[in-house]
RNA sequence: GGGUCGUUAGCUCAGCGGUAGAGCACUCGGCUUUUAACCGAUUGGUCCUGAGUUCGAAUCUCAGACGACCCA
C-alpha cells in the first residue's frame, strides 16, 4: 500500500519547508526515559517540574484531542509520554508560520517517525510521568507503518523476515538480545579473567574437521580453491596449545549443512575451550562453574524456568556414564554384548530402532541413549564415557578399554557441551581419522576426514589438553526461556521471499503443463 | 525426508458454494488530561500462485510457493 507512504513523502516535504529535516544530523538526549522515570518516580500526580531535559526516540502512539495531544515516545531504555499543549509550544515558537508549532508536530509527525524533544516534566492528572514539550526535532520521518499498536506483530514469519519491527514493538524480544549480548560478554570476561585467550581460527578451510557434519562449500577464485566454511574450531584452537598457548577459545561463528528445526540454524555460535594439562574431569570442573556464572550475571541465580520445567543450574551437577543411563533406562548391559547382532537383538526386544549405520556395539548404545535416555535429562547432567567409534577426536579412557575420556553435557532434554580429554597422540589419530575416511567412503557422509597438516602438528608434540565446546545458542534458548533457536538469532536463515511475479517468470512451464485429472 | 495446520485490506482477524466484511491504522472534520482516547465521515482487496469442478469458487479438488508445529 503505497497511499501512506504517498502521506508520508508528503509530510516529509512539509516537514522541510519548516526547516525539520526529515532526517536530522544530530541530536544531543540529557537523558534516557528510563532515567527520568525512577529520578522523578516522586513526582506528584497534577505537579509540574521545572528541570530542562531532551530525549529522542520513536513515535509509538499518538493521542491528540483538539488543543491538546499525548504521544508516546520510546528509546531504547523504555517509552515516556510526551505532554503537547498548543499554549505552551506555540509560545514557545512564535515565529512558526500559521497555523502554529502545535499544529505542525500533530499534523506531521506519525508514529514510527523519530523525534527528540526539549521540555520540562509533568505527572499528569492520570499519573503518567510526561515531557511538557517546549520544542521538538524531526529527526527520522518514518515511511512505513508501524505493526499493529495492541497486537504486535502476531505473524512469526514476519518477525523473523523483518526482527527490526519485531524489535520495535516486542519489549520481550529486545530482552532476549540484551540477555545474548550479557551471556556473551559474561563468558569471555569469565575465561579472559582466567588467562584465557581469544585467538580467532580460519572460517575458510581446506579440509573442514573437528565435528561429524556437512560443511558448505564455497570458492577461492584467485587460487582457483575449493573451500569449505568450518564445521568447528576444534583442530585450529589444538594447533595453538601446540604452539604453545596453554588456555586458548574461541567464540565464534560455526556452519553446518543440515536441516532447520526449532533446535538447528545452519549457521550457530559455539564457543571451544582449551586448557593445556588438564583432563575431562577438569573440564567438567569449569562447565559448571562457567555455565552458572553466567546464568546469575543474565538471570540474577542459578535456578531458571525453561518452559514451564523448573531447572537448577547450581553445582555441582550430576555425573553419570552413558552405559549407566542406558542401563537404568532399557535394562540393557551393554558392557556385556559380545556382538554387535547381540545388541542388536537385544535392542529390538526392547522396541528400540537398530539403524544400519549403527555397525558396532558402541554405535548401538549411543542408538540407545539418544532413543531412551536424552530427553529426560532435563536437569545439567554431564553423561561421561562414550564410546570410542563415536568420538575421532577424545583420547583412550585411562581405565575403560573401548570408552574414551568425553563427556556431553545435558539440559532440558539437549545437548548443551561436548568435551574431552583431547586425543594427543599423533599415531592413534591417525588411525581414527582414516576409519572415519572409511566410514565416509561407506556412505556416511558426516564422518571426518584426515587433516594431514593437524596429524602433523601433532607429531611436533601437544601437551595433555581438556578440551569443551558450548553451543551459545542453545544456552541462551535456556536463560531466555525461548523454545526456538531462531528466537535467539537475530536474523535467522529462512528461505527468500519470493514476489508473485518473479515466481511466474521462474516457473515458465508451469502456465502451459498439462493437467491430469483430478 | 514424512505428517498436521496456516496464508483474505497496512496490522489483527471473521467469512467456508450465491455482490469482499469488522476492529485498528491511514485521510478529513470535531474535541485541553489521554494512555487500545473518544465521536462522525471517507478511503483501502492479485482472498498466496496456477489449474480443475461448477450456472457461479475466498469457500470444493489437484499441483506448487512460503511459514509454523510435530516426527525422522
Amino acid at each position: 500500500m503505497s497511499e501512506l507512504r504517498e502521506t508520508r513523502l508528503e509530510k516529509g516535504k512539509a516537514l522541510a519547508a519548516l526547516g525539520q529535516g526529515p532526517y536530522g544530523l544530530r541530536f544531543e538526549p540529557s537523558h534516557r526515559t528510563a532515567e527520568l522515570q525512577e529520578a522523578h518516580a516522586d513526582l506528584a500526580k497534577g505537579e509540574e517540574r521545572n528541570v530542562a531535559v531532551a530525549v529522542a526516540g520513536r513515535v509509538m502512539t499518538r493521542r491528540v484531542m483538539g488543543k491538546l495531544a499525548f504521544f508516546t515516545l520510546a528509546d531504547e531504555s523504555g517509552p515516556i509520554q510526551l505532554y503537547l499543549d498548543k499554549a505552551t509550544l506555540d509560545a514557545a515558537s512564535p515565529d512558526a508560520p500559521p497555523p502554529g508549532d502545535f499544529a505542525h508536530i500533530t499534523s506531521l509527525v506519525d508514529a514510527g517517525d523519530l523525534i527528540g524533544v526539549q521540555g520540562t516534566l509533568r505527572r499528569t492528572d492520570r499519573g503518567e510521568l510526561s515531557v511538557k514539550v517546549t520544542s521538538w526535532q524531526m529527526l527520522s520521518k518514518s515511511l512505513q507503518p508501524l505493526p499493529d499498536k495492541w497486537h504486535g506483530l502476531a505473524d512469526v514469519e514476519k518477525r523473523y523476515r523483518q526482527r527490526y519491527l519485531d524489535l520495535i514493538v516486542s519489549p520481550h524480544t529486545r530482552e532476549t538480545f540484551r540477555r545474548r549480548a550479557l551471556a556473551v560478554s559474561a563468558m569471555r570476561r569469565w575465561l579472559d579473567e582466567r588467562g584465557f585467550l581469544e585467538i580467532e581460527t580460519p572460517v575458510l578451510q581446506s579440509v573442514p574437521g573437528g565435528a561429524d557434519a556437512r560443511p558448505f562449500e564455497t570458492h577461492h577464485n584467485a587460487l582457483d580453491l575449493p573451500l569449505t566454511l568450518r564445521i568447528a574450531t576444534e583442530l585450529h584452537l589444538k594447533r595453538l596449545v601446540v604452539g604453545g598457548f596453554e588456555r586458548v577459545y574461541e567464540l565464534g561463528r560455526i556452519f553446518r549443512n543440515e536441516g532447520i528445526s526449532t533446535r538447528h540454524n545452519p549457521e550457530f555460535t559455539s564457543v571451544e575451550i582449551y586448557q593445556a594439562y588438564a583432563d575431562y574431569g577438569d573440564m567438567m570442573d569449569l562447565t559448571e562453574r562457567l555455565i552458572a556464572h553466567v546464568c546469575e550475571q543474565v538471570c540474577g541465580g542459578t535456578r531458571l524456568t525453561y518452559q514451564g520445567t523448573e531447572v537448577d543450574l547450581t553445582p555441582p551437577w550430576r555425573r553419570a556414564t552413558m552405559h549407566d543411563l542406558v542401563r537404568e533406562a532399557t535394562g540393557l548391559e551393554f558392557s556385556a554384548f559380545g556382538s554387535r547382532a547381540e545388541a542388536a537383538a537385544a535392542m529390538a526386544a526392547q522396541g528400540l530402532e537398530v539403524p544400519a549405520l549403527a555397525d558396532s556395539v558402541g554405535r548401538l548404545l549411543v542408538e540407545a541413549f539418544e532413543q531412551r535416555v536424552e530427553a529426560d535429562l532435563i536437569q545439567p547432567t554431564f553423561v561421561i564415557d562414550y564410546p570410542v567409534e563415536n568420538s575421532p577426536l577424545a583420547r583412550a579412557h585411562r581405565s575403560k578399554p573401548g570408552l574414551v575420556e568425553r563427556f556431553e553435557l545435558f539440559i532440558v532434554g539437549r545437548e548443551t557441551a561436548n568435551a574431552f580429554s583431547e586425543l594427543i597422540d599423533p599415531v592413534d589419530q591417525r588411525q581414527r581419522l582414516e576409519a572415519q575416511m572409511a566410514r565416509k567412503a561407506a556412505g556416511d557422509d558426516e564422518a571426518q576426514q584426515v587433516d594431514e597438516d593437524f596429524l602433523q602438528a601433532l607429531e611436533v608434540g601437544m601437551p595433555p589438553t581438556g578440551g569443551l565446546g558450548i553451543g551459545i545458542d542453545r544456552l541462551v534458548m535456556l536463560l531466555t526461556d525461548s523454545a526456538s533457536i531462531r528466537d535467539v538469532i537475530a536474523f535467522p536463515l529462512l528461505r527468500p521471499e519470493v514476489r508473485s511475479e518473479l515466481r511466474a517468470e521462474a516457473r515458465p512451464d508451469q502456465a502451459n503443463a498439462p493437467q491430469s485429472g483430478a
